[in-house]
Parts: structure tokens; C-alpha cells; sequence
DNA sequence: GTCTATACGAGGATAGAC
DNA sequence: GTCTATCCTCGTATAGAC
């Protein structure tokens, strides 16, 4: 496999090509750990083996990274939706124990990449002092998920394989939960602590919400 | 109602006696806008009235202001959940509608204290910057929150009140929504911006779990 | 317990040579 | 695009008079 252009890599944060790249992922790694104004440009700069001014031909000021680090996570995050035309396609074709575990191995994937653990570390550290943050949370995070989940349990009822609840609370109720498992995981996570009780209380959850919600064919029990 | 000695207060933020409450309380506001590294000791005595350095007469340094804030937080919070002795008598005088609606109203109540609003956004952001913000989440908020709600269940599941779940189970099912949903609620308050929708998520939940695990003595539906 | 004065390193940012 | 040099303000903290 040979190596390509920028263009063509897979993931914007593995591979280090430019400066840049490295003023990014240097940011990312302190910001994640002492916040945006417990880390200094100088202490950037000195990680990455640039000097201070070097960095102002990259970014003009530091509010510039941390701006550039959350478009990033907007677009790592929009990554672990599927698209909402294929949904109707992809609930066909699976149950939905395969669905939902299949979000969740997505999402669990997605977290767990290195990078992205510190981004969200990021976003829950800046989201009161910085209002893009914030909104990034509101929505990209929130809202959204809330609303791709809706339009799932919508198809899901139609499809008779869930009881005709509302779907916005199916949506709140599967996903709450989640936010603060995940939540939970990640801070663990940062202390290398143990994580499997986590673990299990997310994947007890989904089996808990999927028996209580399960339109169930066979038994009607 | 006359006024009474220190110790005596209602709430330890709400009458600001000395000054080095008001340090307290200016610091407060100020970490949870901006942070702990994002706040100077210039800038809170600036705001408090004083030298910068009459505040080391209160304080050995700015470390001690957060650590104190910790702890404040950590006896606030403590107030919100009743002891365990009494939680038999209680469970045993009210249904459980009764039960978790005053005990949603009671953390409301807490949460809605514009100190403790506070003092929730400082343990927010400071949970990966600072070990203590982050045994404090872990510990205090989630464990004992849990602990607490495992006992509850397994006396009402004992009073065949509730379905004969594993407690931990239902308290994680009861409890994680919660947190999400509040740090939610914060994140709009915080902005001024509406919170029905959310607060009505909060009780939807509360309704949507107990029917879903409520052994329902007359209909038996 | 508060003040003035002071220390001194760390903070973000720029000008201009190479 | 990187460097050296420099700017000036802000940062925590202390000594010592009142």
C-alpha cells in the first residue's frame, strides 16, 4: 500500500503530514487534558518543535484551533449516523437486535478511536465557555441523534417490530441513557480505570429497552 | 426573622457574611463561566473589591478556592438524597407516583438554586482537568445516586410495588436518562433559552418507566 | 485583615531577517 | 514557512507597613 495524498487519507487525524496537521493534533492531546486556556501557545509550540511564532503562519490566533478542533468533530461525529435514505433499506434487512447492536459496535468504534475520545473530552470541557461548543453539543450531538432515531422508530413501528409509542420518546429513551453511559465510559477511560461494569450496564440497557418496547412475532408472550 | 450566627444559615452561599464567602462567591461565578485556568485571582478580587493579596489571608493559594468549592458542592449535593433509615417509612406512606415525583421535584429544587447551577457547571468543566472534580462525578453523583436508588427498588420490589427486576438494573434504567436530561437542562439554562421541551422529556420519562415496570395492582392490565 | 510595592515568569502576539 | 528578537500585559505569589 503505498502512501497517497492528502486528499485520500482515511482518517483527518491518523496520519501527520503537515504542520499543521501536527499543531492539531498536539492541541487536541493538551486541550483534552488541561482545557483550551489551561494550555498555552508556547507549551503548543514547544510539543510540536516549532517556535511561537512559527504557529501564527498556521492558525492566526489560538481561538482559530480550537475553532478548526471542532469543525473536525463535527464531521468525525456526522460520520456515525448512516444516511437517512438507506435506513428504510438497512431496517429490512436486519432485526432489530442487529440494528441496534450495530450502532452501537459503530459508535462504540467511533469513541473509542483515540482521537475522537479526546475530541469529545474537549467538547465537554469547552461546552459553557465556548457557545460553539455548546451548540455542537445542542445539536450535532443531541438533536441530531434524536432526530435520526425518531425516523428509525417511525420505520421500526411501521414495520410492526415496535409498539406504536411515540417515536420521539422511543428516541429519548433509548439515547438518554446513552449520553451519560458514554459519558461515564469516557471519564474512566481518561483514568485508565477499569471499564467493563460501563460496558455492560450499555449493552444491559439496549437488551432492557428492546424487550419493553419489542413488538415480539413468535411467542406473544 | 432575625438574623443568626454563621452557622445557622439555610444554604452556606446564600448570605454572604464575610469575605471570604464573597471570594467563594465571586469565584463561583466566574469558574463556571470560564473555568478554572480561565479565571485570574486579579480578576476576582477585582470583582470581590479587595487586594490580590488580602486574598491569600483566606486562601493559601487559587488551588484551596476550588478545593473548597469542591467540597461545598459535594455537601450541597449530599442534602439532596434522604438518608437510608427514614426511606422505608417514606416508601411505605406514599405510591410510587408520589415517591419519585417528589423526588424529581426535590432535585429540581436543588438544581434550580442558581448557586448550585453553578456549582454544577464548575464540575462539568473541571472533570478532566481536576481528579477530585472527577471522583466527585463519579463517586458522589452516579455511585451514590445509584446506591441509593438500588435500595429503593428493592424495597418497593419487596412491597411488590415493582416488577421483580434486578435493582441495579432499574435503578441505571431510572437514574442515566437523568443525568443526561439535567446536564441538558443546565447546558439551556445557561443560555437563557426555553427548557420546556426538556423538562417535559424529564417527567415523560419518569411516567414512561414506571409504567413500564409498575406491577399495577387493580387492573392488572 | 487590608493595603502598597514588587518580583518574575508565563501569556498571546508581531516585525522582520533568512 | 521558520527563525530571532521583542512587546507588553497578565499571572501567582510574597514582604512588610498600617
Amino acid at each position: 500500500m503505498s502512501r497517497h495524498r492528502k486528499k485520500e487519507r482515511k482518517h483527518p487525524l491518523t496520519n501527520i503530514n503537515t504542520t499543521k496537521d501536527k499543531i492539531l493534533e498536539v492541541a487536541i492531546d493538551l486541550f483534552s487534558h488541561k482545557g483550551y486556556s489551561g494550555v498555552s501557545i508556547r507549551e503548543i509550540t514547544r510539543e510540536v518543535g516549532i517556535k511561537e511564532s512559527s504557529l501564527y503562519n498556521h492558525f492566526k490566533n489560538k481561538d482559530e484551533i480550537i475553532t478548526t478542533i471542532f469543525e473536525l468533530f463535527r464531521n468525525e461525529f456526522a460520520k456515525t449516523l448512516p444516511p437517512t435514505e438507506l435506513l428504510e433499506d438497512i431496517l429490512k434487512n436486519s432485526t432489530i437486535q442487529q440494528f441496534f447492536e450495530k450502532g452501537f459496535e459503530n459508535f462504540k468504534e467511533h469513541i473509542d478511536h483515540p482521537k475522537n475520545e479526546k475530541l469529545w473530552r474537549i467538547i465537554y470541557i469547552e461546552h459553557y465557555r465556548n457557545s460553539i461548543a455548546r451548540e455542537l453539543f445542542l445539536n450535532d450531538i443531541i438533536k441530531n441523534t434524536l432526530s435520526f432515531l425518531e425516523i428509525v422508530f417511525e420505520i421500526l413501528i411501521m414495520q410492526k417490530k415496535i409498539k406504536p409509542l411515540r417515536p420521539s420518546l422511543l428516541a429519548a429513551e433509548y439515547q438518554y441513557p446513552m449520553f451519560s453511559m458514554l459519558a461515564e465510559y469516557n471519564m474512566l477511560r481518561f483514568d485508565q480505570k477499569d471499564t467493563s461494569e460501563i460496558e455492560n450496564k450499555m449493552k444491559e440497557h439496549v437488551e432492557f429497552f428492546l424487550d419493553t418496547v419489542r413488538v415480539d412475532e413468535s411467542t406473544q408472550k
